[in-house]
DNA sequence: CATTGAAGTGGC
DNA sequence: GCCACTTCA
């Protein structure tokens, strides 16, 4: 029996860009003389040239690849150019290709909803226009002129398209290859008169595309290449054919053909442990072969997400959502320290906690100005040189003010529990190979300048909008005036993209407070989706389980030898820092809020911070973080707004469904669960210190004494 | 001796 | 919710 197309997800059309050699392409837009040269950039030119993290096309033509050092390339490669990352608090900097990645976002964010996927990729909800762009054309079908740049997988199907003219140029001859398949695809998407024909929308979508690249070369300079299909798995699977500078489209009726010898590690997510295991136990090489097996067959081998996730893949079908997002959801860094530099002494620990500190401290202010959010979470990370055990381990604590000596001082403190020569000795063992520094848990602040309080409110008001709103109008033909917007005031059309990401989330939540009451939980993302990387268990269990499944093997818990001594000092509330005893770190699922004043004494820089902390009360607060509640007036750190919000929005929730509620589910797309809005609610607003997730130890101490 | 991010899940 | 671990860029 057949399933309807939008059963199986063919009435989507969805697409994901991919910018071409990104880094490379950003390093030659800033020196010329690189353009159009074999060229590769690399980190850290010290040891054997560097290692290599892009390559342009003219270099992979030489075989120059990722990972190579620098000196293997130029043996390949006598005249490559080699462009360094650029290097700041003693590490890699990644700002420029940071920047570089928003620019690209915020034009593609003019065309459609987007979801940033990695710094040089982002997937694009077409559905909506592509059904816009069908009403306006009135029973037309885009021609080959406006996909002058896309091919069709599949297409001409048979591969020995003009043969009989010997044109004795391969690009040519490609070119020839490709408008033919193109026109014929066309021609035959122009003959199925049925509405809804999931061909025509791919090929509409393409057209959008089409434009979409071309305006980003037009605003950027950067090339990039797209692949336009029905779901997320097929467009990034078709971006990569026809790189660079091309687009692809990938019917649903080439998905066969294609896969039938397509390796399973090339399908997103199959790449690792799991495709290795998926060709192990079933014997498979491509991923068309999984098609043969059934789905019970398959809940043999892998879990029952899984199955059902393979058994559709494997037939091109896949129902991820885009999620609009156009922002990164943590902002980290880090640095390795190999062999002979790991680090070995307390001092050297404190030393490069304080760069990376440093570093997130700069990006986080500009963050905050750029986007109107302030991290809630510090999490520090370390590997260690332990020989067979597993070194690694993150604690996290609350992030209460981007200041990079409060961060790297809280940041010691957390792992000071790590360090099996104690707290008071210089050595640091096992030596450290690897620190992180990492902030998320975002939420919004409504920041104080009066033109953005304007334009966020209004936007936030907007009446709301059915599921799937008619966007053609807004996305469709984004303004030639797009340009003076390149840098970072919120444009007109990202707001009504947040607005219509939220409507899309609380469908018809009617009943919220204007504001919104109070969840400020940043809006970029927070929509969970159904099932995405449940991958890491199969992966786990694969390596684990030999030939049959789900021997439950207790994996030691290795770092809990250093763990278990060590002070953490809680900060209590009535600032009262008593020492307190040694205690275990991990026996709670809290985060702690160490009190790191014990363990920076000699650091001067630190103790300055220290000092006017202490002369502050120890809860220092500077003015500029300061804003208005506009529903009680008082004055409280943006730090604490979402939380404070949280009280009103609780008690106009009393209010308004004392008596009869709607279901819970109406408030999902807020960020938090309805449990924890419950659970918050009588919490204090303005003094509390803090009774969100990241915990004081306060708590910590009641339940453990 | 690649390095430096970032996103996501499940166990507990 | 925290944390370990996988996958990807
Ligand atoms: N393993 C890595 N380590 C560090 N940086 C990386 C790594 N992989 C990729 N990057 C960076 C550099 C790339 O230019 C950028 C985008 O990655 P990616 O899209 O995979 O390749 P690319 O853009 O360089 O070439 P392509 O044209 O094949 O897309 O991310
Ligand atoms: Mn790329
Ligand atoms: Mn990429």
């Amino acid at each position: 029996m057949m399933v309807s197309p939008m059963e199986r997800g063919l009435d989507r059309v969805v697409a994901l860009v991919d910018m071409d050699c990104f880094y490379v392409q950003v390093e030659q837009r800033l020196n010329p003389a690189l353009r159009g040269q074999p060229c590769a950039v690399v980190q850290y030119k010290g040891y054997q040239g560097g290692g290599i993290i892009a390559v342009s096309y003219e270099a992979r033509a030489c075989g120059v690849t990722r990972n190579m050092r620098g000196d293997e390339a130029r043996k390949l490669c006598p005249t490559i150019k080699l462009a360094r990352v650029p290097e700041a608090h003693g590490k890699a900097d990644l700002t420029r290709y940071r920047e570089a990645s928003v620019q690209v976002i915020d034009v593609m964010s003019q065309y459609a909803i987007v979801e940033r996927a990695s710094i040089d990729e982002a997937y694009v909800e077409l559905t909506a226009q592509v059904q816009e762009k069908i009403r306006q054309m009135e029973g037309h079908v885009p021609i080959p002129s406006q996909l002058l740049r896309t091919f069709v997988e599949g297409w001409p199907r048979d591969d020995e398209c003009e043969k009989e003219k010997p044109l004795n140029d391969c690009e040519d001859a490609k070119e020839a290859c490709r408008l033919h398949g193109v026109t014929t695809w066309l021609q035959l998407t122009a003959s199925d008169g049925a509405v809804g024909n999931a061909d025509l929308n791919l090929s509409i979508g393409a057209t959008i595309i089409e434009e979409m690249r071309a305006a980003i070369e037009a605003e950027t300079g950067f090339r990039c290449s797209a692949g336009i299909a029905h779901n997320k798995m097929l467009a990034k699977l078709a971006c990569g054919l026809n790189k660079p500078n091309r687009q692809t489209i990938l019917p649903h009726s080439s998905v066969p053909g294609l896969f039938s010898g397509l390796p399973l590690g090339k399908i997103r997510n199959l790449g690792g442990k799991l495709g290795t295991s998926v060709s192990e136990k079933l014997g498979v090489e491509f991923i068309g072969d999984v098609v043969h097996y059934s789905k019970q067959h398959l809940e043999g081998h892998f879990g029952e997400k899984i199955s059902g996730w393979l058994y559709d893949v494997c037939r091109g079908l896949e129902f991820e959502p885009i999620r609009p997002r156009n922002l990164p959801k943590s902002i980290g860094c880090s640095k390795n320290f190999n062999g002979p530099e790991a680090l070995d002494t307390r001092e050297k620990v404190r030393y490069w906690l304080k760069e990376l500190a440093t570093e997130l401290e700069e990006r986080l202010v500009k963050d905050k100005e750029t986007n109107q959010r302030v991290a809630k979470q510090l999490t520090v990370g370390v590997h260690m040189d332990t020989k067979g055990q597993n070194g690694t381990l993150s604690r996290c604590s609350a992030m209460t003010r981007y200041d990079a000596n409060k961060i790297a001082a809280d940041a010691l403190a957390l792992l000071n529990a790590c360090n099996t020569a104690g707290r008071g000795q210089a050595t640091w063992s096992p030596a450290v190979t690897c620190l992180q520094l990492s902030a998320c848990k975002f939420s919004e602040v409504a920041v104080g300048g009066t033109n953005d309080i304007a334009g966020y409110l209004s936007a936030n008001a907007k009446p709301l909008l059915p599921a799937l709103p008619k966007m053609g109008s807004s996305f469709g033909t984004p303004p030639k005036s797009v340009k003076d917007r390149g840098s970072r005031t919120i444009g007109i059309a990202e707001l009504f993209q947040r607005a219509t990401a939220k409507n899309q989330q609380c469908s018809q939540a009617t009943n919220m407070s204007f504001d919104e009451g109070g969840d400020n939980s940043t809006k970029e993302g927070n929509c969970k989706g159904e099932h995405t990387s449940f991958f890491r268990k199969e992966a786990l269990s694969a390596i684990h389980d030999d030939d049959d499944d789900d021997s439950n093997s207790q994996r030691p818990d290795t770092m809990e030898d250093f763990v278990i001594s060590t002070s953490i000092s809680p900060t209590v509330d009535d600032d009262s820092a008593e020492t307190t005893p040694d205690l275990a770190v991990r026996s709670s699922n809290r985060c702690l809020e160490v009190d790191s004043n014990l363990d920076l004494q000699q650091d001067s820089g630190i103790i300055d911070t220290l000092s006017k902390m202490k002369k502050e009360g120890g809860n220092f607060i500077s003015p500029e973080d300061m804003e208005n509640c506009n529903e009680c007036g008082k004055t409280v750190s943006m730090w604490e707004l979402p939380e404070h919000s949280d009280f009103h929005f609780a008690q106009s929730l009393q209010k308004t469904f004392s008596a009869s509620c709607e279901k819970p589910g109406l408030m999902r797309g807020t960020s938090m669960p309805a449990s924890q809005r419950a659970k918050r609610r009588a919490a204090p607003p303005a003094k509390r210190k803090k009774a969100s997730a990241n915990h004081t130890l306060d708590s910590f101490f009641k339940k453990s004494s």
